[in-house]
RNA sequence: GCUCCUUUAGCUCAGUUGGCUAGAGCACCUGACUCUUAAUCAGGGUGUCCUGAGUUCGAGUCUCAGAAGGAGCACCA
């Protein structure tokens, strides 16, 4: 697979130029060549192989695999739908064309015209009567049993792993029905798919440091945008009362199994509802999906069954803390008595935090990973949480829910905060933050408290990490095996 | 950012205590084969041993520095 690009060709690579150069003098250059009528596929004429048994057909696809090589030939083509095989006879080809397909080579893609039948030892085939040349390869495919196990490779050049390994690129067809699905639930609810920036000048939502770059007619700096939060709420302003958008965002931050730079969000706000409702919707938006896809109502991740049947388990942060270690932080209203705990658990803090803070801490560090069945942590401490709304009832809290499985969070949904004056007090508590040289703390927007003046109905959001969510799904580790292309470093 | 591991042919990998010309399978080339299934049989090795220094009579192997990748940690409310 090197990229060579001087006439150092290693003698396999040589070859198969050679090839295509003879193919051009003789005018038969495959790369002129601009379609070819496809009226069938493999899996097709596997499915209907009584119907199309002795019929005529029409393929294309890449060469997989060669056998036989005597006067007879076997070729497996693999086309959008799966893997045929081709039986190709001397006789009935005549000597010239079939020398010459055995000129061709595995990864060459190739048109074939020919009738389906089944050979002695009950494999469907086709017959070829016709066979041209699509496209030259020129270069090697992985090995045909071990296939391509190199991770570097199979994410620098994603469409050999695609290629060579089927279980890959199902993850991604199960990706994009995942995410048609998702669209189908939402729009069945009445909810409007709308798209804002991704460029601007203040990045929010979330905290998280931005990408930053430049535009230079305007001359001035601008950021990818971390979340899709800020816009969309604007549109609850605006009067659309239920929007949603599933898209990039972009975080400038480490990479590791679970955290690429660019990543699928899916945001969702809906006026006139509360945290409750949303949960709701969760609940019934994975239960929908498990039932979508598997027809069934849990998933196996790693091993381990997860149940996505409706209700899950709702608790509050500060129970959930109780629950694991014991000590009852909610009872806590003395900042040194919190400190003391907090010593007392070894939480990593640096004795700045509030006891909110202190709550979420040792959230993270005891109480995270145990979550594995589908658990929403609700009502988070209102230092975390810069734009949902109070618990009116204990206003040390929010109502606010994070859905935890498997340890990891996959959604965060509030009640959001549409009180302006309470927003502004908020952000004046970021700016703060960010003097302090917090470089995640979340900006100050103008326009957004503007936008709240003008008046936000009470509205319930959601925010889900999609590749995560289809992690789940596809029983894959890592979110570079659910993302086609990761970001990598370039090499040299 | 830190720690550990990996990097040898197009791909998947082996390579002993530092030793003479670096190996295997697939792929490829030559030949045989008219129903194969990772086809088989006979012959053929196609290499920047990740890069750069160093130790040594001699380095794929040992040392140091660097690169890319992986796992873990940190970061990511």
């Amino acid at each position: 697979m090197s990229q060579e690009t001087n006439d150092n060709l290693n003698e396999i690579l040589q070859l198969r130029k050679d090839k295509l150069i003879n193919l051009q003098n003789n005018n038969r250059d495959p790369f002129q060549i601009t379609k070819y009528d496809v009226d069938n596929d493999s899996k097709n004429i596997e499915l209907n192989f009584d119907e199309l048994q002795e019929k005529q057909v029409s393929l294309a696809g890449r060469i997989m695999l060669k056998r036989g090589q005597g006067k007879v030939s076997f070729y497996d083509l693999q086309d959008n739908t799966g893997r045929i095989q081709l039986f190709l006879k001397k006789d009935s080809l005549g000597e010239d064309l079939y020398n010459e397909i055995k000129t061709l080579d595995i990864g060459d893609i190739v048109g074939v015209k020919g009738e389906v039948f089944k050979t002695k030892m009950g494999q469907i085939s086709i017959r070829v009567q016709e066979i041209i040349l699509l496209c030259k390869s020129l270069q090697i495919l992985p090995e045909k049993f071990h296939g391509l196990k190199d991770p570097d490779l199979r994410y620098r050049q994603r469409y050999v792993d695609l290629i060579m390994d089927t279980k890959v690129r199902e993850v991604f067809v199960t990706r994009s029905l995942i995410q048609k699905y998702i669209r189908t639930f939402l729009d069945d609810k009445g909810f409007l798919e709308v798209e804002t920036p991704v460029l601007s000048t203040l990045a929010g939502g979330a905290a998280a440091r931005p990408f930053a770059t430049h535009h230079n007619a305007l001359d001035i700096d601008m950021y990818l945008r971390i979340a899709l939060e800020l816009p969309l709420k604007r549109l609850i302003v605006g009067g659309f009362d239920k929007v949603y958008e599933m898209s990039r965002v972009f975080r400038n931050e480490g990479m590791d199994a679970t955290h690429n730079p660019e990543f699928t969000m899916l945001e969702t706000y809906e006026a006139y509802a509360d945290y409750n409702d949303v949960m709701q919707m969760v609940e019934e938006l994975l239960n929908f999906l498990v039932k979508k896809l598997f027809n069934s109502e849990s998933v196996i991740y790693q091993e381990k069954e997860i149940s996505l049947k409706p209700p899950y388990r709702k608790i509050k942060m500060v129970d959930l803390v109780t629950e694991i270690t014991g000590v009852n932080f909610d009872n806590i209203r003395d900042l040194e008595e919190a400190y003391k705990q907090a010593d007392i658990l070894k939480l990593e803090c640096n004795k700045k935090e509030s006891i909110g803070e202190i709550i979420n801490i040792a959230f993270e560090q005891y109480v995270e990973e145990k979550l594995i069945q589908p658990t929403f942590v609700t009502h988070h401490p209102v230092e975390i949480s810069p734009l949902a709304k109070k618990d009116f009832s204990d206003p040390r809290y929010t109502e606010r829910f994070e859905l935890f499985i498997n340890g990891a969070e996959y959604a965060n949904a509030f009640s959001e905060l549409n009180d302006p004056i309470d927003q502004k007090s908020r952000f004046a508590q970021q700016m703060e933050k960010k003097n302090n040289g917090d470089e995640e703390a979340h900006p100050y927007d103008k326009d957004f408290i503007n936008a709240l003046e003008v008046g936000m109905p009470p509205t319930g959001g959601l925010g889900v990490g999609i590749d995560r969510l289809i992690m789940l799904f596809t029983d894959q580790k890592s979110i570079r095996d659910v993302i086609l292309f990761p970001t990598m470093k370039p090499e040299n």
